[in-house]
RNA sequence: GGAGGGAUUCCCGAGUGGCUAAAGGGAGCAGACUGUAAAUCUGCCGUCGCAGACUUCGGUGGUUCGAAUCCACCUCCCUCCA
C-alpha cells in the first residue's frame, strides 16, 4: 500500500483543509511546507537540523539528481532516504519546472523534452516514462508526474499545448510507473485561463491520481492572478485527495494557498532568500544585510525560537553576511525554515480550533503592513 | 652625500597631451529572488542637478587652443651605492 490521504478537519469559512498524508517513511500533518533540497541536500542545512526545525518531508529533484551523481548512484545506495540520511517523507519533483526555468536549453515535443545539460552541454531526452524511471529509482514516497510547467506571460495557444501535452504525460507516468511504495501526483496546469484550469482539474481528477499538484502557477504573474487560478480550481479538485501548490511559499502566499483549500507547498523562497540576506518576520521581509541593522542588537524575530533568534542578534548575523562567512547563510536560513514550520504549524491549529479566518486575517494585515526597517 | 624609482577618485591599481569624472578589482550602499544553472544576479558608487554644470589625479608655478599625462622647483615615500 502505497498511503493514503485523510482529510480530518475543515475550516467553515474558507476551503481550508486539514488533513494526514501517510506515507511509508511517516505521516505527515497538513497542511504542510516542504523544504527543498533540489541536490538531495536542502542548501547550508544538514539533515538532523531540519528535523530539529521541524520539516516533515523534503524535496528532490528528478532532473537535478539524474545528472549529478546518476540515479544508479543513489539506488545502489540504498535509495534517496539513506543516501541523504533523511528518514521522513521526500518527494521527488520530474523535471517538469526545468522545462520552465532551463527554456534556453530545451526543446519540447509531444513525445518528450530534449534538454542541453546545464552543467557541461551534453543531451538529456526526458520523456514521462524516463523521468518516472529516474523516480522510480531514486526511490521517494511522493513522485511527480513529468509536465510541461508554462511561463507567464503565455499565450493560449501555448497554454494549451502545454496542458494536453501535461495530461497525455500524465497517462503516460501512470503507467510507466512501476512502484507500489510510492505516489504518484498528476500536474494541473493550464497557465492562467481560467477555463484551461478547470479543464486541467477535470482532466487530472478522472484519471483518479492520489494527489494532485498545481503547477505552472508564481512564474512570475502578479499574485491576485495566482490566488483567481486557485479559486478558480477549487470546487473541481477532488475533495478526498491532497492539493500541492507547486513552487509556492512566500509567507502570504502560504495563508493564501491554505484559504483557498491548498494542503502542501514547495518553495525555495525560503532558503534561497535566506543565503542573500533576506529573512522573514511577521512584520515583513527585513534585509538583515542592510545597514541599519549594524548596531541592531535585537534578534531577527523576538517571537522565533529558532537556533537563529535565541542565540544571535542582526548585528551579528548582519557581521556575518559583510564579512561573507558560510555561517550566515546557516543562520538565516534556520531562521526562515522555521518561521514557515510555525507559520503552518499555527494555521493546523487555527483550523483545528476553528479560527483560521481571525488568524489568516490578522497576520495578512500584520505582515503586509510591513513595518519592519 | 650620490644614483635611481614613485605619489591617481575610500583602498589597490590602470592611464604618458584632447575620445578621461578618469579602465579594472576591492570595499561600501541599495535592489531582486516563489516545483534552485543562485553562499547568486543587477544597479549605484566626486559634488549639485532634468538637461547640464562644477571641482578632482602630492604642492606651487609654467608650456599649450587643451595637462593626471610635458617642464621647473618644493614636500613626502621607496630602493641601491658610499
Amino acid at each position: 500500500m502505497s498511503g493514503g490521504f485523510a482529510v480530518i478537519g475543515r475550516d467553515e469559512r474558507s476551503g481550508a483543509r486539514l488533513g494526514v498524508l501517510r506515507t511509508p517513511h511517516g505521516e505527515i500533518q497538513t497542511p504542510v511546507y516542504m523544504p527543498v533540497g533540489t541536490q538531495a541536500t536542502v542548501k547550508a542545512m544538514a539533515p538532523n537540523e531540519l528535523e530539529e526545525l521541524g520539516t516533515q518531508i523534503l524535496l528532490a529533484n528528478t532532473y537535478h539528481l539524474h545528472l549529478r551523481p546518476g540515479e544508479d548512484i543513489v539506488r545502489d545506495a540504498g535509495g534517496l532516504h539513506r543516501f541523504m540520511a533523511w528518514n521522513r517523507p521526500i518527494l521527488t519533483d520530474s523535471g517538469g519546472f526545468q522545462v520552465f526555468s532551463l527554456a534556453a536549453n530545451r526543446k519540447v515535443t509531444d513525445d518528450g523534452v530534449a534538454f542541453r545539460s546545464h552543467i557541461d552541454g551534453s543531451k538529456l531526452y526526458l520523456t514521462p516514462e524516463s523521468a518516472i524511471a529516474i523516480e522510480n529509482a531514486l526511490g521517494a514516497d511522493v513522485i511527480m508526474a513529468f509536465d510541461e510547467c508554462s511561463a507567464y506571460p503565455c499565450d493560449r495557444e501555448q497554454a494549451l499545448g502545454a496542458m494536453r501535452r501535461t495530461h497525455a504525460w500524465g497517462e503516460r507516468c501512470k503507467r510507466a510507473h512501476a512502484r507500489e511504495d510510492q505516489m504518484l501526483f498528476g500536474i494541473v496546469q493550464g497557465a492562467f485561463y481560467a477555463d484551461l484550469r478547470v479543464e486541467s482539474a477535470k482532466t487530472l481528477a478522472d484519471m483518479d491520481f492520489p494527489g494532485y499538484g498545481i503547477g505552472g502557477l508564481s512564474v512570475g504573474e502578479p499574485k491576485p492572478l495566482m490566488y483567481d487560478m486557485l479559486d478558480v480550481i477549487q470546487e473541481h479538485m477532488p475533495v478526498d485527495k491532497p492539493r500541492y501548490l507547486m513552487g509556492v511559499g512566500s509567507p502570504d502566499c502560504l495563508v493564501e494557498g491554505v484559504l483557498r483549500g491548498v494542503d502542501m507547498f514547495d518553495c525555495v523562497l525560503a532558503t534561497r532568500t535566506a543565503r542573500t540576506g533576506t529573512v522573514f518576520t511577521p512584520d515583513g521581509t527585513l534585509t538583515v544585510r542592510n545597514a541599519t541593522f549594524a548596531r541592531d542588537y535585537e534578534p531577527i524575530d523576538a517571537q522565533c525560537d529558532c537556533y537563529a533568534c535565541r542565540s544571535f542578534s542582526r548585528a551579528y548575523i548582519r557581521h556575518l553576511f559583510k564579512a561573507g562567512e558560510i555561517l550566515a547563510a546557516r543562520l538565516a536560513t534556520t531562521h526562515n525554515l522555521r518561521f514557515l514550520m510555525r507559520l503552518m504549524q499555527e494555521m493546523r491549529d487555527a483550523i483545528a480550533a476553528g479560527a483560521l479566518s481571525a488568524f489568516a486575517q490578522d497576520f495578512l494585515a500584520r505582515y503586509r503592513a510591513r513595518t519592519c526597517p
